[in-house]
DNA sequence: TAATAAAAGGATAAAAATATCCTAAAAAAC
DNA sequence: GTTTTTTAGGATATTTTTATCCTTTTATTA
C-alpha cells in the first residue's frame, strides 16, 4: 500500500477527531475501540501525532486528545510524514530505483510517473476537512453513534 | 510502495531476462551483482517465479535461468500476484477498509477509486515486453555491457 | 487528601519481511 | 568417476513493523 499500517491508523484518528471536531476532548480508547485498533499502540501513534503538533492532548480524567488546528489546514501528507517519515511523502520511483529522476530514467519511471504524481498530488491537496465532510455527508464512522450502514442509505 | 521489496527484485529480474531474451541461460549470481541484490535472497525468489511458470531453470555448470515463455506473454501483475500473492493485484481501498466496495463505500473511496484503478490496469496492462524494449531503446541495464548512463545519451 | 481515570513513556514481545548460511542435487568439464 | 559449478532447499539470523505490558505523570472527583 501506499503508507504503513501506522499511517492508516493515524489518518482513522485524525479523520475521527474531525468529525467529532464539535467536542472538546476524544479518548484514544474510544477511536482505538471504533477502529479496532489495539490501544497502546495508538496510544504512541497519538504521542507522534502530537508531537508534530497535529493533536493537543489532555491527561488525566476527562483528558483525551483533539486537533490542533482547523481540519481544513490539515493535509493528507502532513499525517504521512508525521507518522511515516519524509520519505513518505516524497515520489519514488516504481520501479524503486533509489535515484530515478527525469534526466536519469528508469524502464517503468515514465509509465509511472503520472500516476505517481497523481497519488502524491492528492496527497498533497487532499485535506482533513474534505475527508471529514464526506465522513458526516455519508454518515460513516465506525463506532460513532449517527453511524449506519451507507448501504442502507444509498 | 505498491509492492515489496522481493516482488521489486523479480521484476528486475524478469526485465534483466527478458533484455537478455537471445540468451539461453543467464546465472542469478549475474543479475544478483548488477542489480545489488543478495544472492540467496534472490535465489529464493527465482525459485518462487519457476514454481510460477514464469521462468525455467537449468541446474549444474552452465546452468542459469530464463523466461519461460514470451515477454510479450507476461504481465507485471503476473509477477506481483508470484510474488506477493493475490491480494497484491487485488485494488485495495486507499483508506485501509477491509470491505470497502462501491456500496459500502469508505470517505477516501471515491477519491482514490481512479487513482488506484489506473495503478492497477498498469500492472494488468503492461507486458515485460514492453519494459525491456524501453530498456534496450534507453540503453540502460545496470550490469550489462551495453549499460550506458542514459544522462550521457539523452 | 485519597481514589480514579486519562495520556505519556519505556521495556519487551510477536510477527513479518529481508537476509545469510550450509548442504543437497544436478549438470558439465576434466 | 571425480571435481567443479550451478540451482534447490532448508535452517537460521537480522531487521522492521506491529503489538503488548507495566509504570509514571497529570488532572478530576469524591
Amino acid at each position: 500500500m501506499f503508507y504503513s499500517k501506522s499511517a492508516k491508523y493515524a489518518i482513522q484518528t485524525m479523520i475521527y477527531l474531525a468529525v467529532k471536531e464539535a467536542e472538546n476532548l476524544t479518548m484514544v480508547s474510544e477511536i482505538a475501540n471504533a477502529y479496532s485498533i489495539p490501544q497502546s499502540f495508538l496510544s504512541k501513534i497519538t504521542r507522534t501525532l502530537r508531537k508534530h503538533h497535529l493533536i493537543k492532548s489532555t491527561r488525566g480524567r476527562n483528558g483525551g486528545i483533539r486537533l490542533a488546528k482547523s481540519a481544513d489546514s490539515i493535509f493528507i501528507n502532513d499525517i504521512l510524514f508525521a507518522i511515516d517519515g519524509p520519505e513518505s511523502i516524497v515520489p519514488k520511483c516504481g520501479f524503486g530505483y533509489e535515484s530515478c529522476t527525469t534526466e536519469f530514467p528508469c524502464p517503468f519511471h515514465h509509465r509511472w510517473s503520472d500516476v505517481i504524481t497523481q497519488v502524491h498530488g492528492l496527497m498533497e491537496s487532499e485535506t482533513l476537512g474534505n475527508l471529514a465532510r464526506d465522513v458526516i455527508d455519508r454518515n460513516y464512522l465506525p463506532g460513532l453513534k449517527t453511524s449506519q450502514p451507507i448501504a442502507q442509505t444509498s
